[in-house]
RNA sequence: GGCCCCAUCGUCUAGCGGUUAGGACACCGCCCUUUCACGGCGGUGACGGGGGUUCGAGUCCCCCUGGGGUCACCA
């Protein structure tokens, strides 16, 4: 049984980062039948927000990544990371410490000026005299003092550490609660944890916890340190670099499934593949193949899958999505053809529903250089007599309008582009978008007329 | 700074001793076309540098350079 998990800290809103770490977890668990564990770890009281969990939460819901069992708090495990601490203090492998904060700064920056690494110096470490007054120690552990710790990363391959490079590190601070690289070792294994793949920003974490694990007597997983992202100039993600928030992609127009496609290839191919679907990427993902080195994420990229994926999807869910920009169709009758208009085009459900507020509302304006452009000699009668064909008709279908269109540019005997142009300005103020039948049968007869007389009127 | 990790087109990557170094995004050109897109075809473009090892290195080793991580009573 594979178990893995994502494990963020409640500090603010889950990034792009944190999301490719949870969807590699995700699908390492779900391709091997295994669980898929969603722990907060708040052991910091004094971080933690609520807010925090719910962005995170909220950021799960929209890309679709579901998690087993209820979501794990360490906060409300305290009991038992005591418990723990006791025991590693019964049987002398952890220590009180009564070094005050004060001192320990003092210490580090004496051995900063002399040029050396800023370490505690364990000395309470055999200590058994009468401890300082008025001082609530931390419990320390007691890290080897010599020899390697030693492990296998399923990306990095052999890691080793030599142990004069760990301190004996707090496991308890002196209000008594527990310190991250406790908490994680002894949740993985309680909540039996078999891979862990994460950040590799956690390297030098592992074997602290390798550590905790041992002094327990508990089993160590398999570990993978992915990679970090960096941002487009390569270098590493900040709130500055924007749209570090997940959400924040959603409101930009992009589909889960394009981010959550864009994110997979961050670090892991499979051959020349570029477009996966949730079930290929279960079926073919596995966290060794994940790249070693950093990758750098680049949103044209982004936009292409996502109007890959726009191009893909039924036109009643774009219907419903797009009602989050602005745009109700539902009850239009021709959404299919201006929905099959549109997503041929639009990068971003938001563009798409730029462009469709286009077509339906009457242009205020018209484009300046298209005016220039298209407004060349006997545009007015074209479009006269375009109009008086059109009031003759009673066309609703694209193919229809077309065939008006085409009439009158067989009775005048010119090219398409001499009414197409001017009738584009007409009818949505600018040159682009999509095909002019199209347009017309969306907006109707009475609409068309509406608006090539306005456009005739206001340029007379 | 100490310790550690990484290094193929601008970007994401394939490559696992012998390849005209492949694909994708972006970019450029052509075609399609009433326009803008889409699509099709084609093109520009990379093994950071230096030493080794080898008949033969993008692939293995070392050094340099560059980038990154980490050194908390944060996680």
């Amino acid at each position: 049984m594979v178990v893995t998990r994502f494990a963020p800290s409640p500090t603010g809103y889950l990034h792009i980062g944190g999301l490719r770490t949870a969807l590699f977890n995700w699908l390492w668990a779900r391709k091997n039948g295994g669980r898929f564990i969603l722990r907060i770890e708040d052991t910091d009281l004094s971080r933690n927000s609520d807010k925090a969990v719910r962005a995170i939460l909220e950021a799960f819901d929209w890309v679709g990544l579901n998690y087993d069992g209820e979501v794990e708090y360490q906060s409300k495990r305290f009991d038992i990371y005591k418990e723990y601490i006791q025991k590693l203090l019964k049987e002398g492998k952890a220590y009180y410490c009564y070094m005050s904060k004060e001192e320990l700064d003092a210490l580090r920056e004496e051995q900063q000026k002399r040029g050396e690494r800023p370490r505690y110096d364990r000395r309470y470490r055999d200590f058994d005299g009468e401890p300082p007054k008025g001082v609530q120690p931390v419990v320390r552990i007691k890290a080897p003092l010599e020899g390697d710790i030693v492990f296998e990363d399923g990306i990095k391959g052999t890691v080793t550490i030599r142990a004069d490079e760990l301190d004996d590190f707090i496991i308890a601070r002196s209000d008594g609660t527990p310190t991250y690289n406790f908490v994680v070792a002894v949740d993985d294994a309680l909540m039996g944890v078999t891979d862990v793949i994460r950040g590799d920003d956690h390297l030098y974490n592992t074997p602290k916890q390798i550590l905790v694990y041992r002094a327990l007597g508990l089993n160590i997983p398999r570990f993978y340190h992915v990679p970090m992202i960096l941002n487009e100039s390569g270098k590493k993600l900040s709130k500055r670099d924007g749209a570090m928030d997940v959400m924040e992609y959603k409101r930009m127009g992009y589909l889960p499934e394009a981010l959550l496609n864009f994110l997979v290839r961050l670090g892991w191919s499979y051959k020349d593949q570029e477009i996966f679907s949730l079930e290929e990427m279960q079926k073919l993902f596995d966290p060794s193949d994940i790249n070693k080195s950093a990758s750098a994420y680049n949103l044209s990229k982004l936009d292409w899958l996502n109007s890959h994926y726009i191009k893909n999807t039924p036109n009643q869910r774009l219907s419903e999505l797009l009602e989050d920009f602005g745009v109700y169709l539902q009850s239009h009758d021709k959404k299919e053809i201006l929905l099959d208009a549109l997503k041929e085009r639009a990068k971003t459900l938001k563009e798409m529903a730029e462009m469709a507020k286009e077509i339906l509302e009457a242009p205020r304006e018209y484009d300046e250089k298209g005016m220039k452009k298209a407004l060349k000699g006997e545009w007015r009668e074209i479009l006269e007599s375009f109009l008086k064909s059109l009031e003759s008709a009673d066309p609703r279908l694209p193919a229809e309008f077309h065939e008006i269109i085409k009439s009158v540019v067989e009775q005048k005997g010119i090219g398409f582009g001499k009414i197409g142009q001017p009738l584009r300005l007409a009818l949505t103020g600018r040159l682009g978008g999509p095909d002019l039948a199209d347009i017309m049968a969306v907006i109707g007869k009475e609409e068309t007329i509406q608006r090539v007389r306005e456009f005739l009127q206001r340029n007379s």
